[in-house]
DNA sequence: GGGGACAGTGCCACTGAGTGGCATTAGCTG
DNA sequence: CAGCTAATGCCACTCAGTGGCACTGTCCCC
């Protein structure tokens, strides 16, 4: 993984969420970009329906038609390409806090920021997610490795606030705060994948401002 | 991994930890015992001397005399050896939380079994524990495993719980609150690292209850 | 106490992920 | 058109992880 959260420094963050109007790109980079679009949608549609263990690289890349070395140039490993749809919200996300005014309680800063981010996502963006969180339920190396993803960005956004708002905030009560926020997603995200992604990312707003209307529940909510 | 918490299931649940008076046992269960041991041991040792990715599994095995399928009878993946304390907490935990009574609000119960869990570890896995969220912290592969294995308890800790308390309690704030106790144990044990784990397991246990009075403060209070 | 039964082990060959190196191609630039 | 350079393809390699089979040290029962 190392960090993948900025993901791999090609060109630019978010390569494949981006509605593009692209065509006023060098020719090079517009090829490269439709490969490494190609080969993020390709190995979901055949780790759906072959499943993850039993499609190889060498399987993703003669589909492709791009060669294994070509392939480790736009993803880091065979889990990246999967998590193409993760790689894309966090690195957005993560521009969108950059980005934005921090004033009123953290918490809900943060939730605001993704609702802007969920809203600002490509259009095929839902379905590619839903396509990959189900994909990861069966499979714990990729769990894993999402889990790394937002642990990854859990710690950016932990420095950008820091960095912002000066050294005289309480570290922990701040990684805290932010932890906070990552398990309400988790919470809200597993809910939506549950229910076969109802209502598209709409959907997942509406049960993200659910779950976390519900936190000072949880807090004292007995068994 | 596939679901480790409940680790491989080798004799019995936590191998490592617990401190053995088990000259009890059949020769041949001891034996694979103190392999398994020794693995681990070893494992942690050259991970912390000679690094994660310079450390083969030839290496481990040519130390620990025996055969790399021998190690994979005993250990699911490099990652998992790395991880055996965890392993051992996280499976030590879950016995904990299945043998509670369930009165009061549940994540201070949480918290509680938290407590005499870290009281009941191996004097020597405050050692061990801290190193390996050393190494951890220099591997992402081991970061994303060490999350995976939360994960995992997660989910179980939902399912104990929900079986036990009866199907009446809403599903997402039991999940959101199990998520918001994983959420401070987090942060509580990053602190422990950060400070190279001052105080051992006791310090630990400090940090966590701090931790866990911050939770009021840390959803209100802005950036 | 001797002799099967069998769990646990070693050895060997194999697949597949991931990397390094170098020659080749294809897009850009004058 | 010619030269430059980024991107690609190809080849050989390391290492994690698996399957199969022969072997051996324990256990257990007679």
């Amino acid at each position: 993984m190392a960090l993948a959260v900025k993901g791999q420094k090609l060109p630019g963050g978010n390569l494949l969420g981006v509605s593009d109007d692209l065509r006023a790109l060098p020719l090079r980079e517009r090829k490269k970009l439709r490969t490494r679009r190609t080969l993020a949608e390709t190995a979901l549609r055949l780790f759906t329906e072959r499943g993850y263990d039993a499609t190889t690289l060498d399987d993703l890349c003669d589909a492709v038609e791009v060669s294994k070395r070509t392939f480790f140039r736009n993803y880091r490993s065979k889990e990246d390409v999967a998590l193409a749809s993760d790689s894309d919200l966090w690195s957005t996300y993560l521009d969108h806090v950059a980005a934005l005014k921090l004033d009123g309680p953290l918490l809900a800063v943060l939730r605001t920021a993704l609702d802007t981010t969920l809203g600002a996502m490509d259009p095929d963006w839902d379905r590619r997610f839903l396509a990959t969180r189900e994909l990861s339920d069966g499979v714990p190396a990729l769990q894993a490795h999402s889990l790394g993803y937002c642990h990854d960005t859990t710690g950016a956004i932990v420095r950008t606030v820091t960095e912002r708002s000066g050294a005289d905030v309480d570290g922990v009560r701040l990684r805290l705060t932010v932890e906070i926020f990552v398990a309400a997603w988790h919470t809200a995200s597993l809910h939506w994948t549950a229910q076969g992604g109802r209502g598209g990312r709409d959907g997942l707003t509406k049960l993200v401002e659910e779950t976390f209307a519900k936190i000072p529940d949880a807090l004292t909510c007995s068994a």
